[in-house]
DNA sequence: TTATATGCAAAACTTTTGCTACGCC
DNA sequence: GGCGTAGCAAAAGTTTTGCATATAA
């Protein structure tokens, strides 16, 4: 279950169909789809969604902190639905795979630093990017 | 001293007047201008230097490693010099204004964690958004 | 001299928006 | 029924590119 009915009704904005199945594709993905893919998805299931309906709603479920915008410098911007827990991403250069992962340490650290610097921590985001470690002693080769 | 010079002889480029220009203008800014304003610095000292020039030798810097291409999330991308030491980025969400940052600990850490994940680690990236923390006692009032 | 780079304008892409018709509440 | 929302297409904003001209080596 997601949670758009609630924002919905929190915001009185009303569920229409077309935000009921864009935040379903949204949900159901465990991939960081792009606008043009998320559309993709949403067509699949109602012919009727427009491409400009789903730039208004990802708009919207990211404001609403529901999803998050992400940017694999690739030019487009990715999204994916907010988890229960934080995570970062690693970018592998070759495929252009997305992995995972979440570090406590690094986490304390972020916001350690941002308090330091005189500021509260409200959003982050730490990317790596890398080469397979096989790959990688080819090259040297 | 810049290292445009090198950079065009290493790659057989032509050292013109514009990627003189253009590099001096990089090389100079202590901020993060986009293209827009790099343009705009490089017209004041040579009026004929086009956009699409500047959109050429700032990929082409960026390539060799002398730029770095940042992401504000506003839409376009940024650039600064590549320094001696890598530093990371806090972005003041009321005013806009960038603050560099380094911290040995998160280094390591990056590259400990794209290891273990089987990863040479090649490029990372940490942005922290955050607001000024009297603003935000104010806001919690 | 000659191949590379520039300027200009058009094109390509992503994202936003005005307006009319539609549909949720 | 009324007002927020969707679709469509046009516009806006950023970045790339084709082509003729200029220029560094």
């Amino acid at each position: 279950m997601n949670t758009i009915e609630e924002l919905c009704q929190k915001k009185g904005l009303r569920l229409t169909e077309q935000r009921r199945i864009i935040a379903q594709v949204l949900a159901e993905a465990d991939d960081h789809p792009d606008v043009e893919e998320v559309h993709a998805r949403a067509n699949a299931r109602d012919e009727n969604i427009s491409i400009a309906t789903v730039y208004r709603t990802v708009r919207l479920l990211e404001e609403a902190g529901i999803i998050e915008r992400l940017d694999f410098r690739d030019g487009r911007a990715r999204y994916e639905q907010t988890g229960d827990e934080h995570h970062d991403h690693l970018i592998d250069m070759r495929t252009g795979q997305v992995l995972e992962f979440y570090n406590e340490e690094i986490e304390k650290l972020k916001d350690e630093i941002a308090r330091k610097l005189g500021y509260k921590l409200v959003d982050h985001r730490l990317d790596l990017y890398g080469i397979p470690l096989d790959e990688a002693e080819k090259d040297a080769e």
